[in-house]
DNA sequence: TTGAAAGCGATACCAG
DNA sequence: CTGGTATCGCTTTCAA
């Protein structure tokens, strides 16, 4: 790749001047741009960004942190971020912690060799371990984060549950994710709360992780469990997925003798018959918004909310009854 | 950041001093070693990447080409190249190009701007945009590739179309997948072939591309056009499953009056139900044998396999009929 | 309006 | 064994 030193030297400029042009920046005479113009179009010449990274200490590389890429939920929001991202310049490392404090520290100290300019997280608790990078939290957001895109966990756990409770429950389940993860807790609070509004019985079921492997244990679990339960509210889609699944196989008539609502509106959901009820988590808009405000912070530029809560909706399909009046 | 100059002073010793023993290279005296080894400890320091890759014109950054991440093979392919990546001391860019040569190009002179180690990409053509940059192929690969990870499309397409043959069936449509991907073209080989030999006819039923929103489309399409198929070999497990809700909700059996078998196994696959029979492609040993090979290219060791051919596999789910001795 | 030169943080050559 | 120093490619004073 050609340099500037070259680029100067076909122009028969300084490279200061050369500098001057790519940057926009400074006095810089018409013809002396021409020239500088006309040898970065002949050399194809762009500039580096590691030695510009060198000189700012800071690099057009954002780092993401994601708890498992496998998980349907993040390539979605990935994407966003990298749409948004791109689109401002910069670019993303791909930090895909599986869940694992160690990996995520390891990430964190890449990022940080690597002048990262900010980090975009979906795993909890990294802004404890990240001293001076900008932040943005995503999803799974706890109240002490400074800056975040999220939504309201709370509303939709009552969404879910207002969902069930409209549509006749004699005996509902839920399903509450991982203790570790702050949204179990909130959509629990809100479904419990809708529930207990309207006198409707409910049991509790608590799931390990989020992970994919996990699903099928606990779909065995609630058959066995809560054989006569016949509207359950699940933790997520790929959970309400197992559930739909062994119901089917053991002849279990979907929605009439069980009625099932997940979270989060995978893109598989609507790809389903019959289709998963659930309540809509915008990932993409989650990752685009996040990493929008995070570029923000990283150029100083003034921010208006800090904390961003997107809205969820409830989107109907086949897996609920009809709704009583 | 501590920096190297820090580290120096701190034990004091000379820049080049800690230079060889951060990198253990060259000689460097034991209490000398020591000191360095504190001073590193007191400061936490870790070498800037950045500085490194100013001067070895190379970084530990890897560029991953996708031509979608929303398309749930190319997460887990993902997550194969990152698990490896990481055990072997890089880190990944990831380049989105949403099917795009403008966004692939973009990203492919980012990539050299940074000073990429190695490109890994599974989009086609990459080889062709790329010069000097070590680059491994992934999945979808043309012969013309020097180094790739790819599957046996052809005996995919024959061992689909085998398990159809087996299958009692009537009238089968293979829907192909676009034409710009030479491994729709193999497949389609593989299935013909047998179809031939078998003596079944068959019909071709054209896709646009493996994007989630053109299934429904072509799912519609099927039926309007093919009524009276009994056995569909769909372009992938995404159309299979637009296929399967689309049958569903029209009240088709599954698998006696239609069945599918789809290709790729994604993670969903195996969580619906009826479960849709599928050629496995080992995605997540594709990412990862393909950044293991390409570690190889960019560290100059002997490579056995430029070219690694990974198998596939039958999955036999509900979506298919009994088989026929 | 321009250029010379210092410096970003590390590596590696060469001398000692 | 160890240290001084040029160098990687670029940005940014500072002087001219």
């Amino acid at each position: 790749m050609a340099t500037i030193k070259e680029v100067a030297k076909l122009a028969g400029v300084s490279v200061a001047t050369v500098s001057r042009v790519i940057n926009n920046k400074g006095y810089v005479g018409v013809d002396s741009r021409k020239k500088v113009e006309h040898a970065i179009e002949q050399l194809d010449f762009s500039p580096n960004e590691v030695a510009r990274s060198l000189f700012q200490k800071k690099s057009k590389l954002i780092g993401l942190l994601l708890p498992d890429i496998a998980n349907p939920f993040f390539p979605l929001l990935a994407k966003g971020a990298e749409d948004a991202v791109s689109q401002l310049g910069y670019s993303l490392i791909l930090g895909n912690v599986q869940d694992d404090v160690t990996k995520e520290e390891e990430y964190l100290k890449i990022f940080e060799q690597n002048n990262i300019a900010g980090v975009l997280s979906a795993v909890q608790g990294s802004s404890k371990r990240t001293k001076t990078t900008p932040l943005v939290t995503l999803d799974r957001v706890e109240s002490s984060e400074q800056f975040a895109v999220h939504t309201d966990d709370y509303q939709g756990g009552m969404m879910a549950a207002q969902a069930i409770a409209e549509r006749t429950p004699n005996q509902v389940v839920i399903m509450v994710g991982p203790k570790e993860i702050p949204s179990s807790f909130e959509r629990l609070a809100g479904s419990i709360r809708v529930l207990k509004e309207n006198n409707i019985p409910y049991s509790l079921l608590q799931t390990k992780s989020f992970r994919l492997e996990d699903t099928d244990a606990a779909a065995q679990l609630f058959f066995k469990d809560y054989a006569t339960a016949d509207s359950v509210i699940a933790s997520n889609d790929v959970y309400g997925l197992a559930l739909m699944r062994e119901a089917l196989k053991r002849g279990i008539d979907i929605p009439n003798e069980l009625q099932i609502i997940g979270y989060d509106d995978m893109p598989f959901s609507s790809l389903l018959f019959p289709g998963l009820s659930t309540i809509a988590q915008p990932a993409y808009e989650i990752g685009y918004k996040g990493a929008e405000l995070l570029c923000k912070c990283i150029e100083n530029k003034p921010v208006t909310e800090k904390r961003i809560q997107l809205p969820v909706k409830l989107i109907l399909r086949e897996s609920l009854r009809e709704k009583v009046l």
